[in-house]
DNA sequence: CAAGTTAGTTAGCGTTCACTTACAAAAGTA
DNA sequence: TACTTTTGTAAGTGAACGCTAACTAACTTG
Protein backbone atom coordinates (compact mmCIF):
# COMPACT_ATOMS: atom_id res chain seq x y z
CA UNK A 1 0.00 0.00 0.00
CA UNK A 2 2.16 2.90 -1.19
CA UNK A 3 0.52 6.53 -1.74
CA UNK A 4 3.06 7.24 -4.48
CA UNK A 5 4.20 5.25 -7.51
CA UNK A 6 7.98 5.14 -8.08
CA UNK A 7 7.54 7.29 -11.32
CA UNK A 8 5.97 10.12 -9.26
CA UNK A 9 8.80 9.70 -6.21
CA UNK A 10 11.40 10.21 -9.26
CA UNK A 11 9.53 13.29 -10.32
CA UNK A 12 9.27 14.93 -6.69
CA UNK A 13 13.11 14.28 -5.62
CA UNK A 14 13.82 15.71 -9.48
CA UNK A 15 11.74 19.06 -8.36
CA UNK A 16 12.92 19.09 -4.80
CA UNK A 17 16.57 18.95 -6.36
CA UNK A 18 15.61 21.87 -9.01
CA UNK A 19 14.14 24.31 -6.40
CA UNK A 20 17.44 23.48 -4.15
CA UNK A 21 19.20 24.74 -6.83
CA UNK A 22 18.17 27.14 -8.87
CA UNK A 23 15.07 28.29 -7.01
CA UNK A 24 11.35 27.57 -7.51
CA UNK A 25 11.38 30.63 -10.79
CA UNK A 26 13.50 27.45 -12.83
CA UNK A 27 11.29 24.98 -11.85
CA UNK A 28 8.90 24.41 -15.22
CA UNK A 29 7.78 21.42 -16.20
CA UNK A 30 10.01 21.90 -18.95
CA UNK A 31 13.16 22.00 -16.75
CA UNK A 32 11.72 18.80 -14.65
CA UNK A 33 10.79 16.99 -17.26
CA UNK A 34 14.38 17.11 -19.30
CA UNK A 35 16.08 16.56 -16.13
CA UNK A 36 14.39 13.12 -15.58
CA UNK A 37 14.51 12.42 -19.37
CA UNK A 38 10.78 12.64 -20.19
CA UNK A 39 8.56 14.98 -22.34
CA UNK A 40 6.35 17.41 -20.93
CA UNK A 41 3.39 15.69 -21.49
CA UNK A 42 4.31 12.68 -19.22
CA UNK A 43 4.78 14.19 -16.58
CA UNK A 44 0.96 15.03 -16.74
CA UNK A 45 0.32 11.45 -16.65
CA UNK A 46 1.32 11.19 -13.20
CA UNK A 47 0.44 14.74 -11.78
CA UNK A 48 -2.87 16.69 -13.04
CA UNK A 49 -0.93 20.00 -12.51
CA UNK A 50 2.33 21.60 -11.34
CA UNK A 51 1.12 22.65 -8.33
CA UNK A 52 -0.11 19.01 -7.30
CA UNK A 53 3.38 18.10 -7.81
CA UNK A 54 4.28 20.44 -5.23
CA UNK A 55 1.48 19.77 -2.88
CA UNK A 56 2.35 16.04 -3.32
CA UNK A 57 6.02 16.72 -2.58
CA UNK A 58 5.50 18.55 0.74
CA UNK A 59 2.64 16.11 1.84
CA UNK A 60 5.30 13.28 0.98
CA UNK A 61 7.52 14.78 3.20
CA UNK A 62 5.13 15.42 6.15
CA UNK A 63 4.26 11.73 6.06
CA UNK A 64 7.96 10.71 6.57
CA UNK A 65 9.03 13.49 9.14
CA UNK A 66 5.89 12.21 11.59
CA UNK A 67 6.78 8.61 10.94
CA UNK A 68 10.42 9.48 11.46
CA UNK A 69 10.01 11.64 14.69
CA UNK A 70 7.07 8.70 16.59
CA UNK A 71 9.30 6.03 15.46
CA UNK A 72 12.49 7.45 17.63
CA UNK A 73 12.90 4.17 20.24
CA UNK A 74 12.48 6.11 23.45
CA UNK A 75 13.26 4.66 26.46
CA UNK A 76 10.70 5.28 29.71
CA UNK A 77 13.80 6.18 31.25
CA UNK A 78 15.10 8.61 28.81
CA UNK A 79 15.02 12.59 30.28
CA UNK A 80 12.65 15.02 28.38
CA UNK A 81 16.01 16.36 27.49
CA UNK A 82 17.82 13.02 26.01
CA UNK A 83 14.20 13.11 23.75
CA UNK A 84 14.53 16.47 22.48
CA UNK A 85 18.45 16.18 21.65
CA UNK A 86 17.15 11.97 19.28
CA UNK A 87 14.36 14.37 18.15
CA UNK A 88 16.67 17.19 16.57
CA UNK A 89 19.51 15.26 15.77
CA UNK A 90 17.16 12.96 13.63
CA UNK A 91 15.81 16.08 11.85
CA UNK A 92 19.30 17.66 11.32
CA UNK A 93 20.58 14.15 9.74
CA UNK A 94 17.86 14.15 7.26
CA UNK A 95 18.64 17.66 6.13
CA UNK A 96 21.67 16.64 5.86
CA UNK A 97 21.28 13.61 3.94
CA UNK A 98 18.60 15.47 1.44
CA UNK A 99 19.47 19.15 1.63
CA UNK A 100 17.17 19.85 -1.31
CA UNK A 101 14.44 19.74 0.68
CA UNK A 102 15.39 22.33 3.21
CA UNK A 103 14.88 24.88 0.76
CA UNK A 104 10.98 23.97 0.63
CA UNK A 105 10.28 23.43 3.85
CA UNK A 106 12.07 26.35 5.12
CA UNK A 107 10.29 28.60 2.32
CA UNK A 108 6.97 29.91 3.69
CA UNK A 109 7.11 32.86 1.08
CA UNK A 110 8.03 31.16 -2.35
CA UNK A 111 4.46 29.14 -2.37
CA UNK A 112 2.58 32.33 -0.86
CA UNK A 113 0.81 32.57 -3.87
CA UNK A 114 -0.74 29.36 -3.78
CA UNK A 115 -2.71 29.30 -0.76
CA UNK A 116 -2.66 25.29 -0.33
CA UNK A 117 0.89 25.17 -0.81
CA UNK A 118 2.08 27.77 2.09
CA UNK A 119 -0.98 25.95 4.02
CA UNK A 120 1.28 22.61 3.47
CA UNK A 121 4.23 24.12 4.81
CA UNK A 122 2.32 25.71 7.51
CA UNK A 123 1.59 22.30 8.55
CA UNK A 124 5.09 20.99 8.67
CA UNK A 125 5.81 23.81 10.76
CA UNK A 126 3.40 23.28 13.38
CA UNK A 127 4.05 19.70 13.61
CA UNK A 128 7.47 20.12 14.49
CA UNK A 129 6.15 22.92 16.52
CA UNK A 130 3.49 20.43 18.46
CA UNK A 131 6.50 17.92 19.18
CA UNK A 132 8.98 20.55 20.81
CA UNK A 133 6.30 22.48 22.94
CA UNK A 134 4.73 18.90 24.17
CA UNK A 135 8.51 17.92 25.19
CA UNK A 136 8.86 21.49 26.87
CA UNK A 137 5.65 20.99 28.74
CA UNK A 138 6.04 17.31 29.98
CA UNK A 139 10.12 18.69 31.12
CA UNK A 140 8.36 21.49 32.82
CA UNK A 141 6.26 19.35 35.12
CA UNK A 142 8.44 16.84 35.94
CA UNK A 143 10.96 19.57 37.01
CA UNK A 144 13.98 18.20 34.47
CA UNK A 145 13.82 21.66 32.83
CA UNK A 146 13.05 25.25 35.20
CA UNK A 147 10.14 27.69 34.70
CA UNK A 148 11.71 30.46 33.85
CA UNK A 149 10.35 31.06 30.44
CA UNK A 150 6.85 30.29 29.48
CA UNK A 151 6.63 27.02 26.81
CA UNK A 152 5.12 28.30 24.15
CA UNK A 153 7.90 31.43 24.24
CA UNK A 154 10.90 28.77 25.18
CA UNK A 155 9.24 26.49 22.06
CA UNK A 156 9.70 29.72 20.06
CA UNK A 157 13.45 30.42 20.86
CA UNK A 158 14.44 26.80 20.55
CA UNK A 159 12.80 26.51 16.99
CA UNK A 160 13.83 29.67 15.76
CA UNK A 161 17.45 29.05 16.89
CA UNK A 162 17.70 25.65 14.74
CA UNK A 163 15.90 27.20 11.90
CA UNK A 164 18.67 29.78 12.30
CA UNK A 165 21.39 27.26 12.47
CA UNK A 166 20.03 25.54 8.89
CA UNK A 167 19.88 29.08 7.21
CA UNK A 168 22.79 29.35 8.04
CA UNK A 169 23.67 26.42 6.53
CA UNK A 170 22.33 27.00 3.57
CA UNK A 171 23.22 30.04 2.56
CA UNK A 172 27.00 28.93 3.55
CA UNK A 173 26.94 26.44 0.30
CA UNK A 174 26.05 23.46 3.26
CA UNK A 175 29.70 24.25 3.95
CA UNK A 176 29.04 24.99 8.06
CA UNK A 177 28.60 21.58 10.32
CA UNK A 178 24.79 21.75 10.35
CA UNK A 179 25.13 18.86 12.94
CA UNK A 180 28.07 20.15 15.01
CA UNK A 181 26.44 23.68 15.05
CA UNK A 182 23.09 22.72 15.35
CA UNK A 183 24.07 20.61 18.97
CA UNK A 184 25.92 23.93 20.06
CA UNK A 185 22.35 25.80 19.77
CA UNK A 186 20.45 22.95 21.71
CA UNK A 187 22.71 22.37 23.77
CA UNK A 188 23.55 25.94 24.73
CA UNK A 189 19.97 26.44 25.43
CA UNK A 190 19.36 23.35 27.57
CA UNK A 191 22.47 24.30 29.64
CA UNK A 192 20.07 27.51 30.37
CA UNK A 193 16.78 25.71 31.37
CA UNK A 194 18.22 22.33 33.04
CA UNK A 195 17.76 21.81 36.52
CA UNK B 1 21.05 64.98 -1.61
CA UNK B 2 18.82 62.18 -1.71
CA UNK B 3 19.90 58.93 -3.33
CA UNK B 4 16.39 58.03 -5.13
CA UNK B 5 13.54 60.25 -6.55
CA UNK B 6 10.13 60.65 -5.17
CA UNK B 7 9.25 58.63 -8.06
CA UNK B 8 11.45 55.55 -7.32
CA UNK B 9 10.78 55.64 -3.64
CA UNK B 10 7.09 55.30 -4.80
CA UNK B 11 7.80 52.64 -6.94
CA UNK B 12 9.47 50.73 -5.05
CA UNK B 13 7.09 50.82 -1.90
CA UNK B 14 4.05 50.24 -4.53
CA UNK B 15 6.60 47.07 -5.03
CA UNK B 16 7.21 46.02 -1.13
CA UNK B 17 3.35 46.10 -1.28
CA UNK B 18 2.30 43.76 -3.80
CA UNK B 19 4.99 40.94 -2.57
CA UNK B 20 3.40 41.36 0.60
CA UNK B 21 0.26 40.59 -0.70
CA UNK B 22 0.45 37.96 -3.47
CA UNK B 23 3.79 37.40 -3.54
CA UNK B 24 6.91 37.27 -5.68
CA UNK B 25 5.10 35.66 -8.21
CA UNK B 26 2.78 38.42 -8.23
CA UNK B 27 4.97 41.04 -9.05
CA UNK B 28 5.13 42.27 -12.52
CA UNK B 29 5.72 45.55 -14.57
CA UNK B 30 1.95 45.00 -15.11
CA UNK B 31 0.82 45.00 -12.09
CA UNK B 32 3.01 47.21 -10.87
CA UNK B 33 2.48 50.22 -13.06
CA UNK B 34 -1.44 49.74 -12.70
CA UNK B 35 -0.46 50.06 -8.74
CA UNK B 36 0.76 53.13 -9.67
CA UNK B 37 -1.35 54.53 -12.70
CA UNK B 38 1.66 54.50 -15.06
CA UNK B 39 1.97 52.75 -17.85
CA UNK B 40 4.47 49.64 -17.98
CA UNK B 41 7.20 51.61 -19.99
CA UNK B 42 7.11 54.59 -17.55
CA UNK B 43 8.59 52.14 -14.91
CA UNK B 44 11.48 51.96 -17.37
CA UNK B 45 12.04 56.13 -17.13
CA UNK B 46 12.54 55.30 -13.36
CA UNK B 47 15.07 51.85 -13.38
CA UNK B 48 16.43 49.91 -16.18
CA UNK B 49 14.84 46.43 -15.03
CA UNK B 50 13.17 45.03 -12.78
CA UNK B 51 15.94 43.47 -11.12
CA UNK B 52 17.21 46.85 -10.64
CA UNK B 53 13.44 47.61 -8.92
CA UNK B 54 14.01 45.25 -6.11
CA UNK B 55 17.75 45.37 -5.86
CA UNK B 56 17.15 49.36 -5.15
CA UNK B 57 14.36 48.81 -2.64
CA UNK B 58 16.50 46.22 -0.59
CA UNK B 59 19.36 49.21 -0.98
CA UNK B 60 17.07 51.55 0.18
CA UNK B 61 15.59 49.39 3.38
CA UNK B 62 19.47 48.45 4.45
CA UNK B 63 20.19 52.21 4.42
CA UNK B 64 17.20 53.14 6.52
CA UNK B 65 17.73 50.21 8.80
CA UNK B 66 21.79 51.16 9.45
CA UNK B 67 21.31 54.74 9.91
CA UNK B 68 18.03 54.14 12.76
CA UNK B 69 20.16 51.79 14.82
CA UNK B 70 23.18 53.93 14.67
CA UNK B 71 21.47 56.95 15.68
CA UNK B 72 19.57 55.44 18.70
CA UNK B 73 20.24 57.79 21.90
CA UNK B 74 22.17 55.49 24.28
CA UNK B 75 23.97 56.86 27.25
CA UNK B 76 27.05 55.29 28.35
CA UNK B 77 25.19 55.03 31.59
CA UNK B 78 22.57 52.04 29.92
CA UNK B 79 23.54 48.33 30.23
CA UNK B 80 24.34 46.31 27.23
CA UNK B 81 20.79 44.65 28.30
CA UNK B 82 19.18 47.92 27.81
CA UNK B 83 20.88 48.98 24.05
CA UNK B 84 19.54 45.14 22.81
CA UNK B 85 16.06 45.98 24.42
CA UNK B 86 16.51 49.13 22.32
CA UNK B 87 17.91 47.99 19.39
CA UNK B 88 14.71 45.61 18.77
CA UNK B 89 12.21 47.13 19.79
CA UNK B 90 13.08 49.92 17.09
CA UNK B 91 13.58 47.12 14.32
CA UNK B 92 10.33 45.60 15.68
CA UNK B 93 8.18 49.01 15.40
CA UNK B 94 9.67 49.11 12.05
CA UNK B 95 8.22 46.23 11.46
CA UNK B 96 4.46 47.25 12.71
CA UNK B 97 4.78 50.62 10.88
CA UNK B 98 5.27 49.22 7.24
CA UNK B 99 4.58 45.24 7.45
CA UNK B 100 5.07 44.55 3.82
CA UNK B 101 9.08 45.20 4.57
CA UNK B 102 9.30 41.95 5.89
CA UNK B 103 7.83 40.38 3.06
CA UNK B 104 10.71 41.18 1.12
CA UNK B 105 13.45 40.91 4.23
CA UNK B 106 12.93 37.97 5.96
CA UNK B 107 12.53 35.61 2.18
CA UNK B 108 16.07 34.69 1.13
CA UNK B 109 14.99 31.75 -0.97
CA UNK B 110 12.85 34.26 -2.94
CA UNK B 111 15.55 36.06 -4.85
CA UNK B 112 17.92 32.61 -4.75
CA UNK B 113 17.56 32.76 -8.90
CA UNK B 114 19.21 36.24 -8.96
CA UNK B 115 22.64 35.97 -7.25
CA UNK B 116 22.78 40.31 -6.75
CA UNK B 117 19.20 40.14 -5.04
CA UNK B 118 20.17 37.14 -2.75
CA UNK B 119 23.40 38.79 -1.85
CA UNK B 120 21.62 42.18 -0.64
CA UNK B 121 19.70 39.61 1.62
CA UNK B 122 22.25 38.46 2.94
CA UNK B 123 24.17 41.91 3.45
CA UNK B 124 20.70 42.59 5.95
CA UNK B 125 20.73 39.73 7.33
CA UNK B 126 24.77 40.20 8.68
CA UNK B 127 24.35 43.71 9.65
CA UNK B 128 21.79 42.86 11.81
CA UNK B 129 24.12 39.84 13.30
CA UNK B 130 26.97 41.86 13.77
CA UNK B 131 24.72 44.60 15.51
CA UNK B 132 23.62 41.66 18.23
CA UNK B 133 26.93 40.03 18.20
CA UNK B 134 29.51 43.13 19.64
CA UNK B 135 26.26 43.79 21.86
CA UNK B 136 26.73 40.45 23.47
CA UNK B 137 30.61 40.14 23.25
CA UNK B 138 30.60 43.35 24.81
CA UNK B 139 28.43 42.23 27.86
CA UNK B 140 30.27 39.37 28.18
CA UNK B 141 33.41 41.01 28.43
CA UNK B 142 31.66 43.30 30.51
CA UNK B 143 30.48 40.58 32.89
CA UNK B 144 27.12 41.63 32.40
CA UNK B 145 26.21 38.48 30.75
CA UNK B 146 27.40 35.13 31.68
CA UNK B 147 29.53 32.81 29.32
CA UNK B 148 27.69 29.71 29.30
CA UNK B 149 26.94 30.41 25.93
CA UNK B 150 29.73 31.54 22.59
CA UNK B 151 28.96 34.74 21.36
CA UNK B 152 28.36 33.16 17.80
CA UNK B 153 25.63 30.42 19.05
CA UNK B 154 24.24 33.23 21.39
CA UNK B 155 23.80 35.52 18.49
CA UNK B 156 22.22 32.43 16.45
CA UNK B 157 19.74 32.06 19.11
CA UNK B 158 18.41 35.61 19.44
CA UNK B 159 18.45 36.09 16.05
CA UNK B 160 16.50 33.02 15.66
CA UNK B 161 14.25 33.42 18.07
CA UNK B 162 13.55 37.03 17.09
CA UNK B 163 13.21 35.84 13.30
CA UNK B 164 10.90 33.18 14.46
CA UNK B 165 8.53 35.85 16.00
CA UNK B 166 8.26 37.87 12.81
CA UNK B 167 7.34 34.70 11.29
CA UNK B 168 4.17 34.22 13.37
CA UNK B 169 3.54 37.39 13.12
CA UNK B 170 3.18 37.34 9.67
CA UNK B 171 1.38 34.11 9.50
CA UNK B 172 -1.09 34.98 11.75
CA UNK B 173 -1.88 37.99 8.97
CA UNK B 174 -0.19 40.60 11.48
CA UNK B 175 -2.95 39.50 14.03
CA UNK B 176 -0.61 38.52 16.86
CA UNK B 177 0.88 41.31 19.15
CA UNK B 178 4.65 41.30 17.59
CA UNK B 179 5.81 43.67 20.13
CA UNK B 180 4.40 41.79 22.76
CA UNK B 181 5.92 38.86 21.77
CA UNK B 182 9.40 39.78 20.51
CA UNK B 183 9.69 41.32 24.13
CA UNK B 184 9.11 37.87 25.30
CA UNK B 185 11.42 36.01 23.58
CA UNK B 186 14.10 38.54 24.43
CA UNK B 187 13.25 39.12 27.88
CA UNK B 188 13.50 35.25 27.92
CA UNK B 189 16.29 35.04 26.68
CA UNK B 190 17.72 37.78 28.43
CA UNK B 191 16.69 36.08 31.83
CA UNK B 192 18.89 33.04 31.25
CA UNK B 193 21.80 35.14 30.27
CA UNK B 194 22.05 38.17 32.16
CA UNK B 195 24.65 38.07 35.43
C1' DC C 1 11.82 81.57 -28.12
C1' DA C 2 14.41 77.75 -29.90
C1' DA C 3 16.58 73.58 -28.20
C1' DG C 4 16.95 70.08 -25.09
C1' DT C 5 15.27 67.25 -21.26
C1' DT C 6 11.94 64.72 -18.56
C1' DA C 7 8.23 61.72 -18.07
C1' DG C 8 4.69 59.92 -20.03
C1' DT C 9 1.89 57.27 -23.95
C1' DT C 10 0.25 53.22 -27.46
C1' DA C 11 1.46 49.28 -29.74
C1' DG C 12 3.89 45.26 -30.09
C1' DC C 13 8.27 42.46 -30.01
C1' DG C 14 10.24 37.71 -28.97
C1' DT C 15 10.05 34.36 -25.44
C1' DT C 16 8.37 31.37 -22.01
C1' DC C 17 4.79 29.55 -19.32
C1' DA C 18 1.36 25.59 -17.88
C1' DC C 19 -1.26 22.79 -20.17
C1' DT C 20 -3.84 20.07 -24.27
C1' DT C 21 -4.77 17.34 -28.41
C1' DA C 22 -4.06 13.49 -31.13
C1' DC C 23 -1.58 9.69 -31.84
C1' DA C 24 1.55 5.38 -30.90
C1' DA C 25 4.03 1.85 -28.58
C1' DA C 26 4.28 -1.17 -24.98
C1' DA C 27 2.49 -4.10 -21.12
C1' DG C 28 -0.99 -6.63 -18.96
C1' DT C 29 -4.96 -9.64 -19.40
C1' DA C 30 -8.89 -12.55 -21.51
C1' DT D 1 -4.14 -13.91 -30.30
C1' DA D 2 -7.27 -9.85 -29.53
C1' DC D 3 -8.47 -6.24 -26.44
C1' DT D 4 -7.56 -2.77 -22.81
C1' DT D 5 -4.84 0.04 -20.02
C1' DT D 6 -0.73 2.42 -19.19
C1' DT D 7 2.84 5.36 -20.47
C1' DG D 8 4.93 7.69 -23.62
C1' DT D 9 5.50 11.25 -27.86
C1' DA D 10 5.41 15.53 -31.36
C1' DA D 11 3.19 19.53 -32.10
C1' DG D 12 0.68 23.22 -30.68
C1' DT D 13 -2.57 26.33 -27.72
C1' DG D 14 -3.64 31.01 -25.47
C1' DA D 15 -1.97 33.80 -21.91
C1' DA D 16 1.52 36.23 -19.61
C1' DC D 17 6.14 37.70 -19.22
C1' DG D 18 10.06 41.59 -19.44
C1' DC D 19 11.19 44.85 -22.28
C1' DT D 20 11.51 48.16 -26.53
C1' DA D 21 10.33 51.24 -30.51
C1' DA D 22 8.34 55.31 -31.79
C1' DC D 23 6.18 59.15 -30.53
C1' DT D 24 4.45 63.43 -27.68
C1' DA D 25 3.24 66.89 -24.28
C1' DA D 26 5.07 69.73 -20.69
C1' DC D 27 8.72 71.86 -18.54
C1' DT D 28 13.59 74.04 -18.23
C1' DT D 29 17.29 76.74 -19.85
C1' DG D 30 20.78 79.61 -22.64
Amino acid sequence: MQQFTDRQIEIMEAATNRISKFGIQNLTIKTLAEDIGLSEPALYRHFKSKNEILWSLLEYFKTEMRNRIQSLPFKTSDSEATKLRAIFNSQLQTFVNKPAIVSVIFAESIFHYEENLSNKVAEIMDMMQDFVKANIKRGQELEQYNNLIGASTLTTIIIGGMRMTVLKWKLSGHKSNLIKDGKAVLEGILKMIEK
